[in-house]
DNA sequence: GACAATGTTACAGT
DNA sequence: CACTGTAACATTGT
């Protein structure tokens, strides 16, 4: 599921409804046998500390960084929660998918639901959380007011050899983007997703920053997108899969003014690439 | 049955 | 060592 525009769209839900509530009790039926998940709520061992240190602490605040949510408790420690491809949060609702849920003293709830199992809970303290490793290596946010087109640029000229999708993509360069949005980039800029960073006009990055910005906002304002399975805490869809002009649009004809191009689909190391044959370069 | 699916990361290869 | 591309994680929907 979710970018940054549908984990944004998330975590504004939890602040209107979960600040305040104290965690009574946790329970899960994950358990995995994978050891890169030791530090997860899917790990049993590590899933009986987890709810030890967060029983009976009282939420405190949710925040974002990059495609993480990150819930900050009285005890000083912090919740983060990746929903990776198809996880989502959702309060006081249930769906055939919930591995995770945390039941709060006012008898309401906040249930974790992941068809695919990807994502990840774990529990950090809030002094450090940003410099633990699940964060430490993330770039800028996009939606800082501190961005500009130049941070922008230099972060992208760290990979010059690379692929345009690919290194926007790339979450230690810049944080939140994935396949949706950079393809929605790349269409709006006229940049085709395989050319190399190296051979990118300063113009053009002007241009990448812009529109970047512009449609990270606008999806927001749709409450994200729900192409795929994105559903937000209230369990409904965002509507910003009805503005795509590229990301599955396989075959249609070219949205942009005056091109006479159609929107191809293209494997680009290893995820699928949509953009325009004719006005991408 | 075949194929594709929003993210991340370990690993193999150069 | 640094960088790059691929496979894997688990499951569903078309």
């Amino acid at each position: 599921m979710p970018e940054l525009p549908e984990v944004e769209t998330t975590v504004r839900g939890l602040q209107k409804t979960i600040l305040g509530l104290i965690i009574k009790d946790v329970w899960t039926d994950l358990k995995t046998k994978d050891s890169r998940k030791h530090d997860t709520v899917a790990n049993p061992k590590y899933f009986s500390s987890f709810k030890k240190e967060v029983t009976n602490k009282k939420i405190k605040s949710v925040e974002r960084r990059a495609k993480n949510i990150l819930i900050n408790l009285s005890n000083s420690k912090t919740i983060l929660v990746h929903m990776k491809m198809t996880g989502h949060l959702l309060f006081n609702n249930k769906d055939k998918f919930v591995h995770v849920v945390f039941n709060f003293s006012n008898r309401k709830y906040l249930a974790f639901s992941d068809m695919r199992k990807f994502g990840k809970i774990t529990l950090l303290n809030t002094k450090t959380t940003h410099d633990s490793k699940h964060l430490k290596d993330i770039g800028p946010e996009p939606l800082d007011k501190t961005f500009t087109y130049k941070k922008l640029e230099e972060r992208l000229r760290k990979k010059p050899n690379g692929k345009i999708k690919t290194v926007l993509m790339n979450q230690a360069i810049v944080a939140g983007i994935g396949n949706i949005y950079s393809d929605e980039i790349l269409w709006q800029v006229g940049v085709h997703p395989e050319r190399r960073v190296s051979k990118i006009k300063k113009t053009e990055f002007q241009k990448i920053f812009k529109a970047m910005q512009k449609i990270l906002t606008k999806s927001i304002k749709f409450g994200g997108d729900s192409m795929s399975d994105y559903i937000n805490i209230y369990g409904k869809k965002g509507k910003f899969q009805l503005h795509h002009q590229a990301y599955r649009q396989t075959g249609e004809k070219c949205r942009k003014n005056g091109c006479k191009g159609f929107i191809k689909r293209k494997i680009i190391n290893g995820r699928s690439a949509h953009f325009c044959s004719i006005h991408q370069k």
